[in-house]
RNA sequence: GGGCGAUUAGCUCAGAUGGAUAGAGCGUUGGCCUCCGGAGCCAAAGGCCGCGCGUUCGAAUCGCGCAUCGCCCA
């Protein structure tokens, strides 16, 4: 609808052009149409006259008015114009004309929104990436849900969306989880010895410590040679928890298509191939008897070490090679869901890849706030460092996956979010996602009832939807016609938090009309026009409600 | 001390590419069930869009400065 008014304009600029109405211009200037914010100013409005007023030289409501004179009748989808404010034009359609998108919702049914802009284009959305050192908590959850949507909101963009989980499983912090585990086995033998500092102090440690001396492998654990049982405690707990995880996002409805092993960089050569790369650029250099990245040739505000003075590569080193190989596994474009307190890494990350030739818009790196987690509005004690945090999983299974994952996605991702436990488990108003859910179980409500009454399902093809004149009928067909371009929207700013809202607000509007007339009538005409948007209405919420993945349920 | 991000209604937050009188939910106040699910709807009150300057026909939106908060780095 607004691709067809720009291009009528344009003609009509085009047509007063060359009839000398108005002075020839080299370019159209940009210029918009956009639903209007109140109904006076119609259904649509453009501030092309007022973009023309500085190249033309004329007032801007001269101008409108020249154009209008120029601009046909756009295929009768235009009931009047009029020219308003400092130079709008406002266009009124008539209402049958959104009244069109309701037999091609229907048509579509699950694709409709479905567009073409990824052009089949691999593109690869990593997240999640937790350590396999202990159970993924709530802002892990947070990550979770907006990695699946965007790759979700990308794939129905039209690209060839991959899922992928980095897993630290080389670096200290594997080691320091063997220690833990292993002290705590001792500790379990009857060791006295401390606990030392910054290991993982979690309840599940001591769990994994006494399931460990209880499988074959581990029974000898107390008597290996101290680096051999780190090894193999750090081995084994790493992968119990990395089980766990994927137990974890698999409740949560999230499907991984690929977990890679940092430690693979290294023993594959990976590594070695990313530094031979920079180095072939001259963007390597030894000082302090490290090996440095000339970061700061590329933005950066400092260079940084890729391998350390003892020989240890850096995150940083593995980081690169693993940007490489994406790359070299052909993804043209690359979405890092990081957290946010790793934004200062942002930079270097950008500017390795700067250095080998990539574009800075081939990644971006969509940082996610924090979580707090409130129980009544008053904050769940969280802390990390003493091992005390609430799990996803306790999260899920108290709230169900659909609440968690809608009210993750409530908010734009680097901003922090509140997240009441209470809230989310609620089954009213105060909470989003049954508000959405319910309009949808009204819609399955409806049909159910017509069913039960014997009213057939009208053919949306064959049905006059004339009839659908109120006001709520043409403002449900005027939001529904608008979810391609909205969905479009949220994958060019990888923002699925607007998705959220949009079916929030559709879901209000549905209520509303739900309230102020009835579907089934005596009226046969006017009850098959209103089964043909109440069911368009059903499927638009759940295409949209799938992009979050979450569930459109018929009952609730 | 540098860097990044924020600041919008009592609270929590939306406001892409600058547009007309600033938008939701919660909370508050008052209404609506003989009726397709009231888990809902309608209405009212509530705003110096942190402050100042600039850019222009026009700024919550862009630029600069300041204040406050959060995070990252030394």
């Amino acid at each position: 609808m607004k691709k067809t008014l720009a291009a009528q304009l344009i003609k009509a600029l085009e047509s007063a052009c060359a009839a000398g109405d108005l002075p020839p211009v080299d370019e159209v200037p940009e210029f918009v149409v956009e639903k209007t914010k109140q109904a006076e100013h119609g259904d649509l409005a453009s501030n092309l006259a007022m973009q023309l007023a500085r190249p033309c030289r004329k007032s801007p409501r001269q101008i409108a008015e020249t154009l209008l004179t120029h601009l046909g009748q756009g295929n009768g989808l235009i009931e009047r114009t009029a020219i308003a404010g400092p130079g709008f034009i406002n266009f009124f359609l008539n209402p049958a004309a959104w009244h069109a998108v309701l037999p091609t919702i229907l048509a579509q049914g699950p694709d409709f929104g479905r567009g073409e802009w990824g052009a089949g284009a691999k593109v690869q959305v990593e997240f999640v990436s937790a350590n396999p050192t202990g159970p993924l908590h709530v802002g892990h959850g947070r990550g979770a849900a907006l990695g699946d949507a965007l790759a979700r909101v990308l794939a129905f963009s039209g690209f060839d969306a991959q899922r992928e989980y980095y897993l630290n499983d080389a670096g200290n912090q594997m080691a320091t989880l063997g220690r833990s585990v292993l002290i705590r086995a001792r500790q379990l033998r009857g060791s006295d010895e401390p606990f030392p500092d910054k290991h993982y102090k979690g309840e599940y440690i001591n769990d994994l410590a006494a399931e460990l001396l209880g499988t074959p492998q581990g029974k000898g654990l107390l008597e290996m040679p101290q680096d051999e049982a780190v090894a193999l405690a750090s081995q084994w707990a790493g992968q119990k928890i990395l089980d766990g995880i994927k137990d974890d996002l698999a409740a949560f409805h999230v499907q991984i298509d690929s977990y890679f092993s940092e430690r693979s960089l290294v023993t594959d050569g990976a590594v070695e191939r990313a530094f031979a790369a920079l180095r072939e650029k001259g963007l390597l250099y030894e000082a302090e008897g490290a090996l440095w990245f000339k970061a700061t040739e590329f933005g950066d505000e400092k260079d940084r070490v890729v391998k350390r003075s003892n020989g240890e590569i850096t995150y940083f080193a593995s980081d690169i090679a693993y940007h490489l190989d994406k790359f070299r596994r052909g993804f043209g474009r690359l979405v890092d869901v990081w957290g946010a307190d790793h934004h200062g890494y942002v930079p270097r990350l950008k500017a390795s890849l700067a250095g080998l030739g990539r574009e800075p818009e081939d990644l971006t790196v969509v940082l996610v706030q924090m979580v707090n987690l409130l129980r009544n509005g008053e904050p769940v004690a969280m802390s990390t460092r003493g091992g005390e945090f609430v799990t996803l999983r306790e999260v899920v299974d108290e709230v169900g996956g659909d609440s968690a994952r809608f009210i993750f996605l409530t908010r734009r991702s680097d901003a922090q979010l509140d997240f009441d436990l209470e809230v989310a488990k609620a089954q009213s108003l105060d909470n989003p996602v049954f508000y959405v859910q319910y309009a949808h179980t009204r819609v399955s409500s409806i049909l159910r009832k017509a069913e039960a009454e014997s009213v057939p399902l009208p053919d949306p093809a064959a049905t006059s939807l004339d009839c659908l004149t109120l006001a709520p009928e043409v403002e449900l067909a005027k939001r529904l016609a608008e979810f391609p371009e909205l969905v479009e929207g949220a994958a060019k700013a990888l923002e699925p938090h607007r998705i959220t809202y949009y079916l929030h607000e559709l879901a209000g509007a549905f209520h509303s009309y739900y309230n102020a007339a009835h579907v089934l009538v005596e009226d046969p005409a006017l009850s098959a026009a209103r089964l043909v948007l109440t069911q368009a209405v059903g499927r638009v919420l759940a295409n949209g409600l799938e992009l979050l993945g979450v569930s459109a349920p018929e009952k609730m």
